[in-house]
RNA sequence: GCCCCCGUAGCUCAACUGGAUAGAGCACCGGCCUUCUAAGCCGGGGGUUGCUGGUUCGAGUCCAGCCGGGGGCACCA
């Protein structure tokens, strides 16, 4: 019935024509802000009516006059409200058929049909391997986790990776300082402190002695396997591949070498001050960029250009990069080099996350890593929990900064709105399990077929929410916002919870109700249960 | 100085890229457990969407300029 309408909204919009001049504000088929404006609206009238030079209104009518017409006795009656909104009231028969579609699709429901879908690199996390994960990270972790999550649900294919930064100076400095430690020093001006660096010079067998690079090397494998370990416990999916910045530089010539090379074939480089730069300004940049520095070593960005140079060679349709606010003033540059490197910058999305800020008793607090304090992922988790935290992380969008305060969360944990949603998935499966497994099973079988009596406006709403998930869905994903997500999943719970107060599903004034009342639980508990997963949020079977 | 992000209820945040009376969760006040899970439900108070203009049928949303917060502007990583 949605196809029909809209297309028939797209056909008088064609009638209508020329197109929309500016391509804004295109005509729409939705959800209106309050039940009594119909199940679905549109604003087509509006703006057709000038092309028609007839009144909104006036358009509105015909308009459903035509649409009633051709959905027949699934549209119950159509209004025209307000300056020209055509608003449409659905039949119940139309929704159980409806949520019989919902049923039918299974698991299954949601997902998108691209076929073979694109082949996209989500890189997350990548926090440098010179000391454990803060929050910044977890809620890094967290986005690029779902985020990927999505993405597959939706049908792409996807590849979840990790750049590990373990080349340049850094590794050394970290060495410096482990070695320190180790020889009961102080750590060296600019090293790194903190409690870790201590175990770290512990467990690491002649660091007093060692090469501080070697030491460094040996460091940073450590500390791979602890961040491999602190976000397996944090519910990341496994990645699918760790991208080692050392790896860039071996062999003759190297990546790095030859990824350099071709920006000089391409004319994209000059020599200035004993400097290879890149000509980024061609490309949008604010300023040109060194690769070499006059001392022959090779800046971060000469890994970068590598390393986006091999990603674009393993052939992906679309590279996101999910990176920390504190390195947004690189977007430029490495859309920069990706077009130099005759890339389309639009097949690169780099996504800025926002920081997180620690407060503590209603004042911002310092994380600083040199000073070695800092709140790390694994602390968020085993103050408030894995879901506790996902949830906190992921129901804001990426694009605000986030406060955080530990007490706060910790206290008010037990009200954090996870729980509401888990609450209502596991309620469900109790009411299942109270219907029995056969009952259960069984539901959705004929849906259409049972009960004439007029829908609850409870089981309606519910219904209509159920359906609303598709688009939901399509739109979080397509606007790289999983809190969406997490806001329909809140909805959707509050949804069923009305339901369950209003509708008594076992013991039902009879069995066709019930067995209808059944089928909706099995659709809404699917749906909440899929959007936790896609959250990487537990679905408790009890609570 | 230049660039980017943000400013919405006491607090934390939404608002389907321009739609109808700006919504949730916490917190606060009052009520509800003989009935499928009270981690719940019902009711209530709470707003000049930072400010000023502009664009139009219509602006939290788009444009300009201010104010305030954050981040970034390396031959650092």
């Amino acid at each position: 019935m949605l196809q029909a309408a809209a297309t028939l909204l797209r056909v008088a919009e064609g009638d209508a024509a020329p197109p929309p001049a500016g391509g804004r504000g295109g005509i729409t088929l939705e959800r209106p802000p309050r039940a009594d404006f119909g199940d679905y609206s549109t604003n087509a009238a509006l703006l057709l009516a000038p092309r028609l030079s007839a009144s909104p209104r006036e358009v509105a009518e015909r308009l459903g006059a035509q649409l009633a017409g051709d959905l027949g006795a699934s549209l119950q009656r159509f209004e025209v409200a307000g300056p020209g909104f055509l608003n449409l009231f659905l039949a119940d028969g139309w929704l159980r058929t409806a949520l019989g579609g919902v049923l039918a699709a299974g698991d299954a429901y949601g997902a998108g049909g691209r076929e073979p879908g694109e082949r996209v690199m989500v890189e997350f996390v990548s926090a440098n391997p010179t000391g454990p994960m803060h929050v910044g990270h977890a809620r890094n972790a967290a986005y690029g986790d779902a985020l990927a999550r999505m993405l597959e649900f939706a049908g792409e294919r996807v590849e979840r990776e990790y750049y590990v930064n373990d080349a340049g100076s850094q590794v050394r400095t970290f060495g410096e300082s482990i070695r320190a430690l180790a020889r009961g020093e102080r750590a060296p001006e600019n090293g790194y402190q903190g409690d870790y660096i201590a175990d770290l010079a512990a467990r690491i067998a002649d660091a007093a002695t060692s090469d501080p690079a070697d030491v460094g090397r040996a460091a940073v494998a450590m500390m791979v396997g602890e961040i491999q370990r602190s976000l397996t416990a944090f519910g990341v999916k496994e990645f699918d591949y760790w991208a080692y910045e050392s790896a860039l530089h071996e062999g003759q010539p190297s990546l790095v070498d030859r990824a350099l090379a071709r920006l000089a074939e391409l004319g994209h480089t000059y020599m200035q001050d004993g400097a290879l730069w890149l000509r980024s300004t061609t490309f949008g940049d604010d300023k040109d960029r060194v690769l070499v520095r006059s001392s022959g070593e090779f800046t971060y960005l000469a890994s970068d250009v590598a390393y986006h140079e091999e990603k674009r060679e393993r052939g992906f349709d679309r590279l996101v990069d999910v990176w920390g606010a504190d390195h947004h003033g690189y977007v430029l540059r490495l859309k920069a080099v990706y077009a130099a490197l005759g890339g389309d910058p639009d097949d690169l999305e780099l996504l800025i996350m926002q920081l997180v800020h620690l407060v503590r008793s209603g004042e911002r607090a310092q994380m600083s890593k040199r000073a070695g304090e800092f709140v790390t992922l694994d602390d968020l988790v085993s103050e408030i929990g894995v879901d506790a935290a996902r949830w906190y992380l992921l129901a804001r969008s990426h694009d605000t900064t986030v406060d955080l305060d530990l007490d706060l969360a910790r206290s008010q944990s037990a009200e954090n709105p996870v729980y509401y949603v888990q609450y209502a998935h596991a309620r469900i499966l109790s009411v299942l399990a109270k219907a029995g497994e056969d009952r259960a099973s069984a539901a959705g079988e004929d849906p259409a077929g049972v009960a004439d009596q007029e829908l609850h406006p409870s089981e309606r709403a519910l219904i209509k929410q159920l359906l609303d998930f598709p688009v939901e869905l399509a739109s979080a994903t397509a606007r790289r916002a999983p809190h969406r997500i997490a806001a329909y999943a809140l909805e959707l719970a509050q949804g069923f919870t009305a339901f369950y107060r209003d509708c008594r599903v076992v013991g039902a004034e009879s069995e066709a109700i019930e067995s209808q009342r059944i089928a909706l639980c099995v659709a809404s508990r699917r749906t909440i249960a899929r959007c936790l997963d896609l959250l990487g949020v537990s679905a408790p079977e009890h609570m």
